[in-house]
DNA sequence: CTAAATCTGAAATTTTATTTCAGAAATTGT
DNA sequence: ACAATTTCTGAAATAAAATTTCAGATTTAG
């Protein structure tokens, strides 16, 4: 960021009498002089091209074009951190939605990070890239995250299931065994099904790791590593949009590295799985 | 952000042979045309300005100026988020990795922020609010964000369904009907099963949404509403992170829209109901 | 009150952007 | 394969904008 629009409120002090006019002017109508021409915004400060120039090149810029250029840089990044946050409110436009949602998410996912404990996320990739066994167990919306989970894992050759089933969790649960690994995935880490596999599981001799909410729940005491996702008050407005997004994040991580603690074994099998799907793709059409 | 980096690289496979070489040099030395003249940048091209305007045009500006202008900005947001965005090295630090995965995730919202069409998200949007019924198809990593979708949907009582079972999704098809939508969601844009579920969903007079990404494909061409999300070159490494984050985005924007939509019409039901009481109340004596 | 210094804008100049149009290249139909 | 049609291309003309110049106005200092 160049500074632009601070240069001249700084100036407006320091410079002579027809300059402040046009100062004053830029100030008043930034956005617009970026698309004006120097006799326009002249015209618009009962001044001339000649002020205008001189103006530009007494705070510093090379001419009334640089200054544009530059102007126009800074504009688009005051516009970027002017997207709203505020809750949306019943006749909300189109735009509106769009910023305050992507930027729910983006808050989200950066609030998310802070919360990221590194040794927390070391011991919980070490015990992936040891596991002989991946078990993920989560609810509803948390049961695609973990789908998401296992999507990725298995593109590294992990050995590794999610079910959607409660019965089928806790089969899957009680044939864990010492290496393996059980993930926890629960926003309110309270889900009672959940509870119950890990339980399961740690009784096998299990590890098990927790991705839940940043607070004192029943799963983060019971998980050996335990990784926060930042917490949203009004989960009811929110319909679990933005955690969402900061759990699939965390996973992202954890995939990522799991990957590169095995680079190049990962990266082989990610070859090969690329390959197949490549050779399937022309046969019979691709993958999303 | 106006994407004009993205407009650039999509162009090439559509654009005129002079126009073509334009774009590569644009994408080539995008810092150093902002301030060049169009002769200049002809020159460098081994062409005429007249081509070059014609480029800035075709790719929808209003001229080399308009261009630059709006090239500057992005340059300057771009170099805001760049700094922690390079490919991970083999031997990449536990911290390295978290930034620059959550980096990544980041941009990806914002690029598919600007690539989404107003007009088009409103057509979307009314076309799910009118729906009877909706139909959600997707893939692999894309079947999950349809299930995620559903969730969403069903919580404003949406009739509204994904089916992971290539069968399922075209008997759910065949069943579509004038008033009912079909939601294609496929990154590739050429998902065999996916364009073969929005054709039968079109025979039968449904109308079609299409999330994808940001180039001409088979699905997109097919459908009443696109909605795209920012294409990335090295699909091969980033195992659909970061197009998964954008889609979800995007269906959050959708679902958001759609419950406000519902929300404005239950306050002009409550509007119309207070006018009624209050004409009734003039007429024989007011209510309290 | 005048001389020097500074400021200002009209007009000239230069640079840059845009349009026009005739010829070249590619495409199409026969 | 060939003519007709369309599309593409860049040289040159034109328009627009940026920058410079300079003479006169204004201010300041002695």
């Amino acid at each position: 960021m160049n500074g632009v629009l601070y240069r001249v409120r700084e100036s407006i002090g320091a410079v002579k009498q027809t300059e402040k006019v046009v100062a004053q002017y830029i100030l008043q109508h930034p956005e617009e002089i970026v698309s004006m021409s120097v006799q326009q915004v002249a015209a618009n400060c009962y001044s001339s091209p000649a002020a205008v120039l001189r103006y530009c090149k007494s705070i510093g810029y090379e001419g009334f074009k640089d200054f544009k250029l530059k102007l126009a840089g800074d504009l688009s990044i005051i516009s970027l951190h002017d997207l709203e946050k505020e809750p949306l409110e019943p006749g909300a436009s189109l735009e509106n939605i769009m910023s305050v949602i992507t930027n729910n998410n983006v808050q989200s996912l950066y609030e998310s990070l802070q919360l990221l404990d590194k040794e927390e996320l070391t011991k919980a990739y070490r015990l992936l890239v040891d596991a002989e066994k991946i078990d993920l167990y989560g609810v509803g919306s948390s049961y695609l995250i973990a789908s998401d989970a296992v999507q990725k894992f298995m593109r590294i050759n992990k050995v590794c299931t999610a079910y959607s089933d409660f019965h089928m969790q806790r089969v899957s649960a009680v044939n864990l065994r010492a290496n393996d690994v059980a993930v926890a995935i629960s926003y309110s880490g309270e889900t009672k099904q959940v509870i119950d596999c890990i339980k399961v599981a740690k009784s096998q001799g299990a590890k098990v790791i927790a991705i839940t909410k940043y607070a004192d729940t029943a799963i983060s005491s019971l998980a050996d590593a335990v990784l926060f996702v930042a917490a949203k008050e009004d989960e009811f407005r929110s319909a679990a949009m933005t955690s969402r997004m900061a759990t699939l994040n965390v996973i992202d991580i954890l995939y990522t590295a799991c990957a590169h603690e095995e680079y190049d074994e990962a990266l082989l099998h990610l070859r090969r799985t690329h390959e197949i799907i490549q050779q399937s793709g022309e046969k019979g059409g691709r993958n999303s």
